[in-house]
DNA sequence: AGATTACCACCTAGGTGCAAAGGT
DNA sequence: ACCTTTGCACCTAGGTGGTAATCT
């Protein structure tokens, strides 16, 4: 995925479908961005490979918080969830207008994850119910943050897919597909077709 | 203002200044239009004058509550609060497509009012203090809803000041009015200056 | 006849990858 | 050398009033 200082949108985005969840109870949804592993990344003869240690000190938000959060049960599981909108930055010293952006470093390796949280009605989080906190991590999901392409697949991938990229587009080809997994009642989408870093 | 089917802006858009509030306290801040007068009326010989009575009992949404409720005093009086997205409509199936419209009557004045309600923590109004509810009327934001302009006057200004209207300007003029008004700690603005109908 | 609708050219607003320029 | 930033042309998405067609 590529990150920028002024924020860069996921894309494929993420997506999920849920269930099993109290339909009169209240949840904040949201997704939390971690390192998928402890190395640094380099492109090199057409693959990536590990580089050194990873920044394992990194500060900077990586919440991303559903803006319809917080909400009922049943609403979470009227539809799939997006996470569209949600967008990657390397500023630190992003999130002080505002916009929540999730902060990484580039060339290094991400696993996204899904956190569903109970909350009181007032959106509040019981602080006595760890249990009511629950985590959902898929693989498929995992990416390495960059500056610029590095892999020329991934960015012929992204101007397939991604509307705003039409205008590269040589063979406009208007197959969708979703990539599903799941467990515990969760499944989660790309948006688009998505091969790993 | 215009009326459409799908839903159209406001413009100017209503804006208010709040203060006195709790900061801490918990508040819904919603606009709803209510009939100004119990007239039809129609524009004739370059003057709105009435025609015959009002449809009184006309149903549909009347109210919309700003999109940040519901939210801390110290959230509201912090800054300007605008209702730059509220849209008007003449159609009454509208509302089941999630977005919160306003449904009016075409040929109708209006009068817009602010109204602030404090909430319990989880957002619910509190039925047995009424006294916690209060609305703010400014006269210089009645308006008559039309399907299709009347007063040239209106249109021009329409056309001088909205930005997506910028294609039907010869002189771009960028001066910047407000008109304030107010009181009981609440002070109103439209987005540029306007006269009534 | 007068009111409403549908469609249009023209804008604002902002999300793309690219290529050149700038950093380290 | 390699990574990052900036400016750009090209899109999507959607808000304007004008105009002609349509409704009542």
């Amino acid at each position: 995925m590529i990150i920028t200082k002024q924020g860069r949108r996921m894309f494929p985005f993420l997506s999920f479908n849920i269930n099993g969840l109290n339909p009169t109870a209240h949840y904040n949804v949201f997704v939390e961005v971690v390192l998928a592993d402890p190395n640094h990344w380099r492109f090199q003869g057409g693959k990536w490979v590990t580089c050194g240690k990873a920044d394992n000190n990194m500060q900077g938000n990586k919440m991303y918080v559903h803006p319809e959060s917080p909400n009922t049960g049943s609403h979470w599981m009227r539809q799939e969830i997006s996470f569209g909108k949600l967008k990657l930055t390397n500023n630190k010293g992003a999130n002080n207008n505002n916009t929540q952006m999730i902060v990484l470093q580039s060339l290094h390796k991400y696993q996204p994850r899904l956190h569903i949280v109970e909350v009181t009605e007032d959106g509040v989080e019981d602080l006595n119910e760890p249990s009511k906190t629950q985590t959902f991590t898929f693989s498929e999901t995992q990416f390495i943050a960059v500056t610029a392409y590095q892999n020329t697949d991934i960015t012929q991938l992204k101007i397939d897919h991604n509307p705003f990229a039409k205008g590269f587009r040589d063979n406009y080809d208007s197959c969708h597909q979703i990539v599903p997994g799941g467990r515990y009642g969760v499944q989660s989408f790309f948006s688009e077709p998505f091969v790993n870093t």
